[in-house]
DNA sequence: CGCTTTATTGACCCGAATCAAGTAGAGTGG
DNA sequence: CCACTCTACTTGATTCGGGTCAATAAAGCG
């Protein structure tokens, strides 16, 4: 089993063994969570950082109201609080969607490990900058898509992203959210999440039945959901 | 005047003199771009990075029908594409909102000073990373918030951000963007935009005529907003 | 002082929320 | 093995927030 921050990475810009050997080091101590578990909590001031080795989490904020919205979906091999080593206190949660194994790294090895290998922390930085990208392609999906491409958009760039880190084959995947976490990821209520995905359904592109999604017709998709994925920046050269 | 990026960075830790002179030297080559002109455009390879001195800058996405989504609003002491160090290619424009005073830096200088100066390269990734947390925010704001709450976020966080930068005085500032940018940021039609901002203006809270904003009750906008400033990591402290 | 951009207002309509019920599975325990 | 429960999913009826369209007022500004 490859480490899939190895293989985020390794996307992206070529390894040297020694960057290789310090990730796994970086990443030894596992430990594992179940569904609906939380692995960061608002207000929390983490001395680690989690990485995601299997399984699926969520950044969680809530309302004075109660209501939640979920800013992003994380997958194996992203670097879930890989920031909380700069900043001061969690402002929101990071819940398991599903059962999942992290790995923990303390904050002083981290800052050794960056301190001491300048390429290797500039690929953990990169990280952080597609999280970003991610961030902001979601905005602009919440703000001037309709629902139905923006579901779509959604389900492109899981796609690719599980792409990257071996979790598809062919285009076929395993998506394990309820369709209550996709309305608070969508900004929309779950009646009409329902509604919507019935649309998507109804265009034949791609099923999604129980945890199982399957792109009938990718390119068509990729069409309804305006997705360019250069914001993921799959592109492999030195950084 | 002080570069208004140690001001930005000042705020959260403290820099040495060596730290300071580093800032300088990198941020010398000025140059000024009028309201409304390309400071990057999508699909291009910066070789540099740019940091915005005065003014305002916004992050537009464009759709294919032509449909705008700002994802980000820039002020002075902001990196604008500090992370095109690290990206492939940019996926959105970046356009002055009012005339600008940027300085442009080469990423090689970047990466040597980074390189060289481990803690002022944390300190510059931690810029990204707030970033990161704004971009979340917004998120938050577009998805589960009222227009009149996320308009009221809005003005909590411009206040904050632009204070941190010397640009208030008591809770006044300027905010020289119009109501089809601000439609624009909150995902709104400008006619709602209009009417909301009216419904603001009702409460008596804040006062908004041409650019110039005063928060009148700032514990009341707060509320309205549910604006807690701990995303923003204004702490100072080691990083 | 025209010309263009921005701000404002009103009328109308539609997309998505809300409310309310009912269905379907997946566990769980007797 | 079946009743019970809990959660997720689905559907229909109704409401309402916010979009669209259209026209006008008010600033800027060259």
């Amino acid at each position: 089993m490859i480490n899939p921050l190895v293989m985020f990475l390794a996307r992206r810009d070529d390894l040297s063994a020694d960057e290789i050997a310090a990730i796994e080091t970086l990443t030894l101590n596992h430990q594992e969570i179940k569904a609906g578990g939380a692995m960061i909590r608002q207000g929390d001031r983490p001395h680690s950082s989690i990485l995601i080795l299997e399984g699926f989490a969520a950044r969680a904020h809530y309302l004075a109201d109660g209501k939640r919205m979920i800013s992003a979906l994380h997958i194996p091999g992203d670097y879930v609080d890989l920031h909380s080593l700069l900043l001061d206190q969690m402002d929101h949660d990071v819940t398991a969607v599903t059962d999942c194994r992290i790995a923990l790294t303390g904050h002083p090895e981290v800052r050794r490990v960056t301190e001491r290998m300048p390429h290797l922390a500039r690929l953990l930085w990169l990280s952080t900058t597609i999280d970003a990208a991610m961030h902001r392609a979601w905005i602009v999906a919440l703000g001037r898509m309709s629902p139905l491409s923006h579901m779509a958009h959604f389900l492109c760039e899981m796609y690719v992203r599980l792409n990257v880190v071996g979790h598809t084959s062919d285009y076929n995947f395993r998506l394990p959210i309820t369709q209550i976490d996709l309305a608070d990821m969508l900004g929309l209520s779950v009646v009409h999440v329902n509604r919507t995905l019935q649309d998507l359904r109804a265009t034949g592109y791609v099923t999604w039945a129980g945890a199982s999604v399957s792109i009938k017709d990718w390119n068509a998709l990729r069409e309804v959901a305006q997705f360019d994925p250069v914001y993921l920046n799959l592109q492999k050269h030195p950084r």
